[in-house]
DNA sequence: TTCATACTTCGACCGTAGCCGAAGCATATT
DNA sequence: AATATGCTTCGGCTACGGTCGAAGTATGAA
Protein backbone atom coordinates (compact mmCIF):
# COMPACT_ATOMS: atom_id res chain seq x y z
CA UNK A 1 0.00 0.00 0.00
CA UNK A 2 2.51 2.81 1.07
CA UNK A 3 4.99 2.53 -1.19
CA UNK A 4 7.99 5.09 -1.69
CA UNK A 5 10.37 7.16 0.53
CA UNK A 6 8.28 9.02 3.39
CA UNK A 7 7.73 12.23 1.65
CA UNK A 8 5.25 13.53 3.97
CA UNK A 9 7.99 13.64 6.99
CA UNK A 10 10.01 16.12 5.57
CA UNK A 11 7.40 17.85 4.05
CA UNK A 12 5.91 18.41 7.20
CA UNK A 13 9.17 19.71 8.78
CA UNK A 14 9.16 22.70 6.37
CA UNK A 15 5.61 22.72 6.41
CA UNK A 16 5.76 24.38 10.01
CA UNK A 17 6.04 28.29 9.96
CA UNK A 18 8.90 28.92 11.96
CA UNK A 19 10.77 26.10 10.24
CA UNK A 20 10.20 27.72 7.31
CA UNK A 21 11.21 30.80 8.05
CA UNK A 22 14.40 29.49 9.40
CA UNK A 23 15.26 27.60 6.15
CA UNK A 24 14.15 30.84 4.07
CA UNK A 25 16.52 32.94 6.01
CA UNK A 26 19.28 30.03 5.25
CA UNK A 27 18.82 30.27 1.45
CA UNK A 28 20.60 33.51 1.52
CA UNK A 29 23.56 31.06 2.01
CA UNK A 30 25.21 32.53 4.91
CA UNK A 31 25.92 30.89 8.39
CA UNK A 32 23.21 32.08 11.01
CA UNK A 33 23.62 31.61 14.49
CA UNK A 34 20.40 30.11 16.66
CA UNK A 35 19.43 33.20 18.07
CA UNK A 36 19.61 34.94 14.73
CA UNK A 37 17.48 32.21 13.57
CA UNK A 38 15.08 32.75 16.62
CA UNK A 39 14.27 36.15 15.73
CA UNK A 40 13.94 35.31 11.78
CA UNK A 41 11.57 32.95 12.63
CA UNK A 42 9.97 35.13 15.09
CA UNK A 43 10.11 32.64 17.80
CA UNK A 44 12.08 32.26 21.60
CA UNK A 45 15.29 30.87 21.33
CA UNK A 46 14.00 27.98 23.23
CA UNK A 47 11.19 26.61 20.48
CA UNK A 48 14.31 27.90 17.77
CA UNK A 49 16.57 25.78 19.71
CA UNK A 50 13.74 22.73 19.38
CA UNK A 51 13.54 23.39 15.66
CA UNK A 52 16.72 23.49 14.98
CA UNK A 53 17.51 20.53 16.08
CA UNK A 54 14.82 18.64 13.84
CA UNK A 55 15.81 20.07 11.04
CA UNK A 56 19.61 18.92 12.07
CA UNK A 57 18.49 15.38 12.43
CA UNK A 58 16.72 15.69 9.11
CA UNK A 59 20.10 16.79 7.94
CA UNK A 60 18.59 19.55 6.19
CA UNK A 61 21.08 22.10 7.93
CA UNK A 62 24.49 21.57 9.38
CA UNK A 63 25.76 23.34 12.20
CA UNK A 64 29.26 24.36 13.22
CA UNK A 65 29.80 25.13 16.33
CA UNK A 66 32.71 27.99 17.30
CA UNK A 67 32.80 28.86 20.82
CA UNK A 68 29.56 29.94 22.41
CA UNK A 69 27.85 30.14 19.15
CA UNK A 70 26.40 27.70 16.87
CA UNK A 71 26.25 28.58 12.84
CA UNK A 72 24.08 26.85 10.70
CA UNK A 73 23.67 26.63 6.98
CA UNK A 74 21.85 24.50 4.67
CA UNK A 75 22.30 20.50 4.30
CA UNK A 76 23.52 20.71 0.74
CA UNK A 77 22.23 21.81 -2.61
CA UNK A 78 19.73 18.88 -2.68
CA UNK A 79 17.85 21.47 0.24
CA UNK A 80 18.18 24.01 -1.37
CA UNK A 81 16.61 23.05 -5.13
CA UNK A 82 13.46 21.04 -2.55
CA UNK A 83 13.12 24.45 -1.38
CA UNK A 84 13.26 26.58 -4.77
CA UNK A 85 10.91 24.14 -6.05
CA UNK A 86 8.21 24.83 -3.29
CA UNK A 87 9.01 28.39 -3.76
CA UNK A 88 7.82 28.27 -7.35
CA UNK A 89 4.83 26.08 -6.40
CA UNK A 90 4.27 28.19 -3.55
CA UNK A 91 4.15 31.84 -5.75
CA UNK A 92 2.26 30.19 -8.45
CA UNK A 93 -0.78 29.04 -6.45
CA UNK A 94 -0.61 32.42 -5.40
CA UNK A 95 0.15 31.78 -1.95
CA UNK A 96 2.60 35.02 -1.65
CA UNK A 97 3.31 36.53 2.00
CA UNK A 98 0.41 38.45 2.87
CA UNK A 99 1.93 41.44 4.33
CA UNK A 100 4.33 42.20 1.77
CA UNK A 101 7.61 43.96 3.66
CA UNK A 102 8.88 46.86 1.97
CA UNK A 103 12.48 45.05 1.24
CA UNK A 104 10.01 42.96 -1.85
CA UNK A 105 11.30 45.07 -4.33
CA UNK A 106 14.27 45.16 -3.99
CA UNK A 107 13.56 41.50 -3.72
CA UNK A 108 12.57 41.50 -7.22
CA UNK A 109 15.18 43.33 -9.01
CA UNK A 110 17.73 41.44 -8.01
CA UNK A 111 18.46 38.78 -4.81
CA UNK A 112 20.41 36.17 -3.67
CA UNK A 113 18.78 32.55 -4.17
CA UNK A 114 20.46 30.17 -1.76
CA UNK A 115 24.43 31.04 -3.50
CA UNK A 116 23.63 32.47 -7.25
CA UNK A 117 21.53 35.90 -8.47
CA UNK A 118 17.70 35.86 -9.05
CA UNK A 119 15.31 38.47 -9.13
CA UNK A 120 14.92 40.57 -12.72
CA UNK A 121 19.00 41.22 -12.83
CA UNK A 122 19.00 37.47 -12.87
CA UNK A 123 17.01 36.89 -15.43
CA UNK A 124 18.64 39.68 -17.77
CA UNK A 125 21.88 38.22 -16.77
CA UNK A 126 20.51 34.65 -17.97
CA UNK A 127 18.70 36.72 -21.24
CA UNK A 128 22.05 38.02 -21.88
CA UNK A 129 23.99 35.09 -21.82
CA UNK A 130 21.94 33.08 -24.11
CA UNK A 131 22.22 36.15 -26.37
CA UNK A 132 25.92 35.96 -26.84
CA UNK A 133 26.32 32.32 -27.10
CA UNK A 134 27.91 31.72 -23.69
CA UNK A 135 25.04 29.16 -23.38
CA UNK A 136 22.39 27.21 -24.86
CA UNK A 137 19.28 25.93 -23.72
CA UNK A 138 18.05 22.53 -24.19
CA UNK A 139 14.37 22.26 -23.43
CA UNK A 140 14.78 23.24 -19.92
CA UNK A 141 18.88 22.38 -19.49
CA UNK A 142 21.26 24.56 -20.59
CA UNK A 143 24.36 24.21 -21.65
CA UNK A 144 28.08 25.92 -21.41
CA UNK A 145 29.59 26.15 -24.95
CA UNK A 146 33.06 25.78 -26.23
CA UNK A 147 32.89 30.11 -26.81
CA UNK A 148 30.96 30.44 -23.54
CA UNK A 149 33.93 28.39 -21.59
CA UNK A 150 36.50 31.20 -23.44
CA UNK A 151 33.91 34.19 -22.61
CA UNK A 152 33.84 33.58 -19.39
CA UNK A 153 37.47 32.99 -18.88
CA UNK A 154 37.94 36.49 -20.20
CA UNK A 155 35.42 37.55 -17.88
CA UNK A 156 37.51 36.21 -15.19
CA UNK A 157 35.70 33.12 -13.75
CA UNK A 158 37.94 30.22 -13.03
CA UNK A 159 36.07 28.05 -15.56
CA UNK A 160 38.59 25.09 -15.18
CA UNK A 161 38.58 25.04 -11.70
CA UNK A 162 34.46 24.83 -11.90
CA UNK A 163 34.99 22.03 -14.33
CA UNK A 164 37.34 19.44 -12.39
CA UNK A 165 34.56 19.93 -9.54
CA UNK A 166 32.05 17.74 -9.79
CA UNK A 167 29.05 20.09 -9.33
CA UNK A 168 26.84 20.34 -12.47
CA UNK A 169 28.27 23.57 -14.25
CA UNK A 170 24.84 25.08 -15.48
CA UNK A 171 20.80 24.64 -13.95
CA UNK A 172 18.35 26.21 -14.86
CA UNK A 173 15.87 28.00 -11.66
CA UNK A 174 12.78 29.26 -11.59
CA UNK A 175 11.92 32.60 -10.32
CA UNK A 176 9.30 32.69 -7.86
CA UNK A 177 9.02 36.37 -8.54
CA UNK A 178 8.75 36.81 -11.97
CA UNK A 179 8.19 33.18 -13.76
CA UNK A 180 11.34 32.88 -15.84
CA UNK A 181 14.21 31.21 -15.35
CA UNK A 182 17.35 32.28 -14.75
CA UNK A 183 20.87 30.88 -14.41
CA UNK A 184 22.06 28.97 -11.54
CA UNK A 185 24.75 25.52 -10.89
CA UNK A 186 28.57 26.61 -10.37
CA UNK A 187 28.68 28.72 -13.13
CA UNK A 188 26.08 30.98 -11.58
CA UNK A 189 27.31 31.23 -8.31
CA UNK A 190 30.92 31.56 -10.28
CA UNK A 191 29.28 34.53 -11.86
CA UNK A 192 27.94 36.54 -8.62
CA UNK A 193 30.99 35.93 -6.78
CA UNK A 194 33.11 37.76 -9.54
CA UNK A 195 30.68 40.44 -9.76
CA UNK A 196 30.98 41.15 -6.24
CA UNK A 197 34.96 40.92 -6.59
CA UNK A 198 34.41 43.64 -9.54
CA UNK A 199 32.43 45.79 -7.27
CA UNK A 200 29.29 45.95 -9.42
CA UNK A 201 27.26 44.52 -6.59
CA UNK A 202 27.12 43.94 -3.28
CA UNK A 203 25.08 42.24 -0.93
CA UNK A 204 22.49 43.82 1.74
CA UNK A 205 23.73 42.58 5.42
CA UNK A 206 21.09 40.07 6.90
CA UNK A 207 18.57 40.10 4.17
CA UNK A 208 19.05 38.24 0.64
CA UNK A 209 18.95 41.57 -1.30
CA UNK A 210 21.65 42.22 -3.95
CA UNK A 211 22.54 46.09 -4.33
CA UNK A 212 24.13 46.89 -7.76
CA UNK A 213 26.18 50.41 -7.72
CA UNK A 214 25.86 52.65 -10.06
CA UNK A 215 29.06 52.08 -12.12
CA UNK A 216 27.83 48.15 -11.15
CA UNK A 217 24.51 49.20 -12.67
CA UNK A 218 26.10 50.66 -16.35
CA UNK A 219 28.52 47.67 -16.27
CA UNK A 220 25.82 45.08 -16.27
CA UNK A 221 24.17 46.72 -18.99
CA UNK A 222 26.88 46.84 -20.73
CA UNK A 223 27.99 43.70 -20.69
CA UNK A 224 24.56 41.59 -20.46
CA UNK A 225 21.90 44.71 -22.54
CA UNK A 226 19.54 45.40 -20.30
CA UNK B 1 11.66 40.17 7.82
CA UNK B 2 9.54 37.82 6.09
CA UNK B 3 10.50 37.54 2.67
CA UNK B 4 9.50 35.77 -0.19
CA UNK B 5 6.57 33.41 -1.26
CA UNK B 6 4.75 31.17 1.92
CA UNK B 7 6.67 28.16 1.37
CA UNK B 8 5.29 26.85 4.58
CA UNK B 9 1.29 26.53 3.31
CA UNK B 10 2.33 24.00 0.19
CA UNK B 11 4.98 22.11 2.62
CA UNK B 12 2.07 21.81 4.81
CA UNK B 13 -0.18 20.09 2.84
CA UNK B 14 2.32 17.82 1.52
CA UNK B 15 3.57 17.20 4.96
CA UNK B 16 0.07 15.43 6.27
CA UNK B 17 0.72 11.64 5.24
CA UNK B 18 -2.80 11.03 3.47
CA UNK B 19 -2.45 13.97 1.18
CA UNK B 20 1.44 12.68 0.40
CA UNK B 21 0.31 9.19 -0.07
CA UNK B 22 -2.43 10.79 -2.28
CA UNK B 23 0.17 12.68 -4.40
CA UNK B 24 2.01 9.85 -4.61
CA UNK B 25 -0.12 8.05 -5.84
CA UNK B 26 -0.88 10.35 -8.72
CA UNK B 27 2.85 10.39 -9.19
CA UNK B 28 2.34 7.34 -11.57
CA UNK B 29 0.40 9.92 -13.98
CA UNK B 30 -2.81 8.04 -14.07
CA UNK B 31 -5.88 10.17 -13.02
CA UNK B 32 -7.65 8.15 -9.92
CA UNK B 33 -10.67 8.77 -8.63
CA UNK B 34 -11.62 10.36 -4.98
CA UNK B 35 -12.22 6.61 -3.86
CA UNK B 36 -9.26 5.36 -5.83
CA UNK B 37 -7.19 7.68 -3.94
CA UNK B 38 -9.24 7.24 -0.59
CA UNK B 39 -8.24 3.63 -0.17
CA UNK B 40 -4.79 4.17 -1.65
CA UNK B 41 -4.23 7.16 1.13
CA UNK B 42 -5.50 4.57 3.94
CA UNK B 43 -8.08 6.57 5.18
CA UNK B 44 -12.20 6.62 4.35
CA UNK B 45 -13.50 8.91 1.66
CA UNK B 46 -14.86 11.27 3.82
CA UNK B 47 -11.04 12.14 4.81
CA UNK B 48 -9.79 12.29 1.54
CA UNK B 49 -12.82 14.41 0.39
CA UNK B 50 -11.77 16.93 2.62
CA UNK B 51 -8.00 16.42 1.61
CA UNK B 52 -9.02 16.25 -2.11
CA UNK B 53 -10.33 19.83 -1.62
CA UNK B 54 -7.82 21.16 -0.10
CA UNK B 55 -5.40 20.30 -2.68
CA UNK B 56 -7.03 21.17 -5.44
CA UNK B 57 -7.73 24.87 -3.51
CA UNK B 58 -4.05 24.67 -4.08
CA UNK B 59 -3.68 24.02 -7.48
CA UNK B 60 -1.74 21.05 -6.40
CA UNK B 61 -4.37 18.90 -8.15
CA UNK B 62 -6.40 19.39 -10.87
CA UNK B 63 -10.30 17.63 -11.25
CA UNK B 64 -11.97 16.43 -14.15
CA UNK B 65 -15.72 15.25 -13.82
CA UNK B 66 -17.06 12.31 -15.71
CA UNK B 67 -20.69 11.28 -14.67
CA UNK B 68 -20.59 10.61 -10.86
CA UNK B 69 -16.55 10.04 -11.04
CA UNK B 70 -13.72 12.55 -10.18
CA UNK B 71 -10.68 12.09 -11.54
CA UNK B 72 -7.82 13.43 -10.44
CA UNK B 73 -4.43 14.45 -11.93
CA UNK B 74 -1.29 16.26 -10.42
CA UNK B 75 -2.21 19.94 -11.07
CA UNK B 76 1.12 20.35 -13.46
CA UNK B 77 4.61 19.46 -13.79
CA UNK B 78 5.89 21.65 -11.28
CA UNK B 79 4.16 19.97 -9.00
CA UNK B 80 6.05 16.62 -9.91
CA UNK B 81 9.70 18.58 -9.74
CA UNK B 82 9.19 19.81 -6.51
CA UNK B 83 7.45 16.11 -5.45
CA UNK B 84 10.28 14.35 -7.01
CA UNK B 85 12.64 16.99 -5.29
CA UNK B 86 11.45 16.65 -1.83
CA UNK B 87 11.30 12.00 -2.40
CA UNK B 88 15.00 12.56 -3.39
CA UNK B 89 15.94 14.61 0.28
CA UNK B 90 13.59 11.91 1.65
CA UNK B 91 15.91 9.00 0.64
CA UNK B 92 18.95 10.67 0.87
CA UNK B 93 17.99 11.43 5.06
CA UNK B 94 17.24 7.56 5.05
CA UNK B 95 13.57 8.49 5.58
CA UNK B 96 12.60 5.22 3.83
CA UNK B 97 9.41 3.83 4.67
CA UNK B 98 8.86 1.53 8.02
CA UNK B 99 7.19 -1.64 6.44
CA UNK B 100 8.12 -2.19 3.15
CA UNK B 101 5.47 -3.75 0.61
CA UNK B 102 5.59 -6.99 -1.17
CA UNK B 103 5.73 -4.67 -4.36
CA UNK B 104 8.85 -2.87 -3.44
CA UNK B 105 11.35 -5.03 -5.19
CA UNK B 106 9.34 -5.33 -7.63
CA UNK B 107 9.06 -1.22 -7.58
CA UNK B 108 12.96 -0.69 -7.12
CA UNK B 109 12.92 -3.14 -10.79
CA UNK B 110 10.69 -1.32 -13.03
CA UNK B 111 8.18 1.05 -12.75
CA UNK B 112 6.86 4.31 -13.39
CA UNK B 113 7.91 7.69 -12.13
CA UNK B 114 4.91 10.43 -13.36
CA UNK B 115 5.42 9.37 -17.07
CA UNK B 116 8.89 7.43 -17.23
CA UNK B 117 10.72 4.76 -16.35
CA UNK B 118 12.59 4.19 -13.61
CA UNK B 119 14.06 2.07 -11.00
CA UNK B 120 16.68 -0.64 -12.14
CA UNK B 121 15.30 -0.79 -15.85
CA UNK B 122 15.32 3.04 -16.09
CA UNK B 123 18.76 3.16 -14.64
CA UNK B 124 20.14 0.10 -17.31
CA UNK B 125 17.92 2.42 -20.29
CA UNK B 126 20.00 5.91 -19.25
CA UNK B 127 22.98 4.03 -19.24
CA UNK B 128 22.70 2.30 -22.09
CA UNK B 129 21.41 5.81 -23.85
CA UNK B 130 24.70 7.27 -22.52
CA UNK B 131 26.82 4.18 -24.03
CA UNK B 132 25.35 4.66 -27.69
CA UNK B 133 25.80 8.34 -27.59
CA UNK B 134 22.28 9.09 -28.22
CA UNK B 135 22.11 11.42 -25.12
CA UNK B 136 25.17 13.33 -23.41
CA UNK B 137 25.49 14.04 -20.37
CA UNK B 138 26.97 17.69 -19.04
CA UNK B 139 26.29 18.32 -15.86
CA UNK B 140 23.84 17.41 -14.53
CA UNK B 141 22.08 17.88 -17.80
CA UNK B 142 20.85 15.48 -20.69
CA UNK B 143 21.00 16.59 -24.28
CA UNK B 144 19.88 14.61 -27.14
CA UNK B 145 22.25 14.43 -29.83
CA UNK B 146 21.84 14.12 -33.69
CA UNK B 147 22.80 11.13 -34.30
CA UNK B 148 20.41 10.31 -30.93
CA UNK B 149 17.48 11.63 -32.68
CA UNK B 150 17.87 9.42 -36.07
CA UNK B 151 18.35 6.29 -33.41
CA UNK B 152 15.04 7.64 -31.67
CA UNK B 153 13.44 7.75 -35.00
CA UNK B 154 14.40 4.11 -36.26
CA UNK B 155 13.37 2.27 -32.88
CA UNK B 156 9.86 3.93 -33.66
CA UNK B 157 9.83 7.53 -31.73
CA UNK B 158 8.31 10.52 -33.45
CA UNK B 159 10.61 12.72 -32.55
CA UNK B 160 9.96 15.53 -34.75
CA UNK B 161 6.47 15.98 -33.21
CA UNK B 162 7.95 15.83 -29.89
CA UNK B 163 10.53 19.02 -31.07
CA UNK B 164 7.71 20.99 -32.25
CA UNK B 165 6.26 20.54 -28.22
CA UNK B 166 7.51 23.08 -26.27
CA UNK B 167 7.85 20.42 -22.95
CA UNK B 168 11.58 20.04 -22.57
CA UNK B 169 12.88 16.78 -24.39
CA UNK B 170 15.84 15.20 -21.89
CA UNK B 171 15.31 15.63 -18.36
CA UNK B 172 17.15 13.83 -15.36
CA UNK B 173 15.49 12.37 -12.30
CA UNK B 174 16.78 10.94 -9.10
CA UNK B 175 15.65 7.49 -8.15
CA UNK B 176 15.17 7.13 -4.74
CA UNK B 177 15.36 3.17 -4.39
CA UNK B 178 18.91 3.68 -6.34
CA UNK B 179 20.30 7.02 -5.87
CA UNK B 180 21.19 7.09 -9.42
CA UNK B 181 19.91 9.28 -12.40
CA UNK B 182 17.37 8.26 -14.96
CA UNK B 183 15.95 10.03 -18.13
CA UNK B 184 12.88 12.05 -17.73
CA UNK B 185 11.51 14.81 -20.50
CA UNK B 186 9.21 14.27 -23.35
CA UNK B 187 11.94 11.49 -24.27
CA UNK B 188 11.76 9.19 -21.59
CA UNK B 189 8.16 9.35 -21.53
CA UNK B 190 8.03 8.39 -25.08
CA UNK B 191 10.13 5.84 -24.36
CA UNK B 192 8.16 4.14 -21.94
CA UNK B 193 5.36 4.34 -24.01
CA UNK B 194 6.94 2.82 -27.39
CA UNK B 195 8.48 -0.23 -25.16
CA UNK B 196 4.59 -0.83 -23.98
CA UNK B 197 3.76 -0.64 -28.14
CA UNK B 198 6.03 -2.89 -28.81
CA UNK B 199 4.88 -5.20 -26.46
CA UNK B 200 7.91 -5.31 -23.96
CA UNK B 201 6.20 -3.87 -20.92
CA UNK B 202 2.71 -3.85 -19.50
CA UNK B 203 1.59 -1.69 -16.52
CA UNK B 204 0.08 -3.57 -13.45
CA UNK B 205 -3.21 -2.02 -12.44
CA UNK B 206 -3.45 0.19 -9.88
CA UNK B 207 0.29 0.31 -9.02
CA UNK B 208 3.31 1.79 -10.16
CA UNK B 209 4.92 -0.99 -11.24
CA UNK B 210 5.95 -1.95 -14.68
CA UNK B 211 6.15 -5.68 -15.61
CA UNK B 212 8.82 -6.55 -18.33
CA UNK B 213 7.61 -9.95 -20.51
CA UNK B 214 10.07 -12.60 -21.59
CA UNK B 215 10.58 -11.42 -24.88
CA UNK B 216 10.52 -7.70 -23.58
CA UNK B 217 13.23 -8.62 -21.20
CA UNK B 218 15.18 -10.03 -24.14
CA UNK B 219 14.53 -7.22 -26.47
CA UNK B 220 15.82 -4.57 -23.70
CA UNK B 221 18.86 -6.47 -23.01
CA UNK B 222 19.75 -6.57 -26.50
CA UNK B 223 19.24 -2.92 -27.29
CA UNK B 224 20.14 -1.70 -23.99
CA UNK B 225 22.42 -3.85 -22.95
CA UNK B 226 22.83 -4.95 -19.13
C1' DT C 1 -39.94 6.15 -9.12
C1' DT C 2 -36.84 3.65 -6.45
C1' DC C 3 -32.48 2.09 -5.43
C1' DA C 4 -27.48 2.14 -5.59
C1' DT C 5 -23.19 4.40 -6.04
C1' DA C 6 -19.86 8.41 -5.73
C1' DC C 7 -18.87 12.14 -3.37
C1' DT C 8 -19.50 16.15 0.13
C1' DT C 9 -20.71 18.47 4.49
C1' DC C 10 -21.50 18.56 9.47
C1' DG C 11 -20.37 17.72 14.17
C1' DA C 12 -17.72 15.99 17.69
C1' DC C 13 -13.69 13.75 19.36
C1' DC C 14 -8.95 13.33 20.08
C1' DG C 15 -3.76 13.64 19.55
C1' DT C 16 0.03 15.76 18.19
C1' DA C 17 3.04 19.29 18.23
C1' DG C 18 4.14 24.12 18.72
C1' DC C 19 4.76 27.47 22.17
C1' DC C 20 6.76 29.81 26.24
C1' DG C 21 8.52 30.31 31.33
C1' DA C 22 11.85 28.57 34.10
C1' DA C 23 15.72 26.08 35.17
C1' DG C 24 19.99 23.79 33.57
C1' DC C 25 24.62 23.46 30.93
C1' DA C 26 28.44 25.16 28.51
C1' DT C 27 31.58 28.49 27.00
C1' DA C 28 33.62 32.98 27.16
C1' DT C 29 34.93 37.41 29.77
C1' DT C 30 36.25 39.87 34.05
C1' DA D 1 35.83 32.58 41.31
C1' DA D 2 32.04 35.43 39.57
C1' DT D 3 29.25 37.05 35.94
C1' DA D 4 27.36 37.19 31.36
C1' DT D 5 25.99 35.16 27.15
C1' DG D 6 24.43 31.44 23.96
C1' DC D 7 22.04 27.46 23.73
C1' DT D 8 19.31 23.23 25.52
C1' DT D 9 15.94 20.63 28.34
C1' DC D 10 11.73 20.22 31.06
C1' DG D 11 6.86 20.81 32.13
C1' DG D 12 2.54 22.27 31.25
C1' DC D 13 -0.68 24.81 28.45
C1' DT D 14 -3.12 25.45 24.23
C1' DA D 15 -4.89 25.07 19.69
C1' DC D 16 -5.02 23.55 15.21
C1' DG D 17 -6.23 20.05 12.27
C1' DG D 18 -6.93 15.15 11.04
C1' DT D 19 -10.25 11.58 11.77
C1' DC D 20 -14.60 9.16 11.41
C1' DG D 21 -19.92 8.42 11.96
C1' DA D 22 -23.90 10.09 10.21
C1' DA D 23 -26.61 12.71 7.32
C1' DG D 24 -26.99 15.22 2.88
C1' DT D 25 -26.47 15.95 -2.39
C1' DA D 26 -25.72 14.42 -7.15
C1' DT D 27 -25.60 11.10 -10.83
C1' DG D 28 -26.65 6.80 -13.02
C1' DA D 29 -29.21 2.24 -13.25
C1' DA D 30 -33.40 -0.71 -12.82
Amino acid sequence: MKEGPDISRIAALIGDPARANILTALMSGKALTATELASEAGVTVQTASTHLAKLEAAEMIVCRKSGRHKYFTLGGDDVGHALEALMGLAAGAGHLRMRTGPKDDALREARVCYNHLAGAKGIALYQGLLGQGVVVENGDDVVLTDQGATWLREFGVDVDGLMRSKTPLCRTCLDWSARQTHLAGSVGRALLVRMQDLGWAKRVEGTRVVQFTARGEAAFTEVFGR
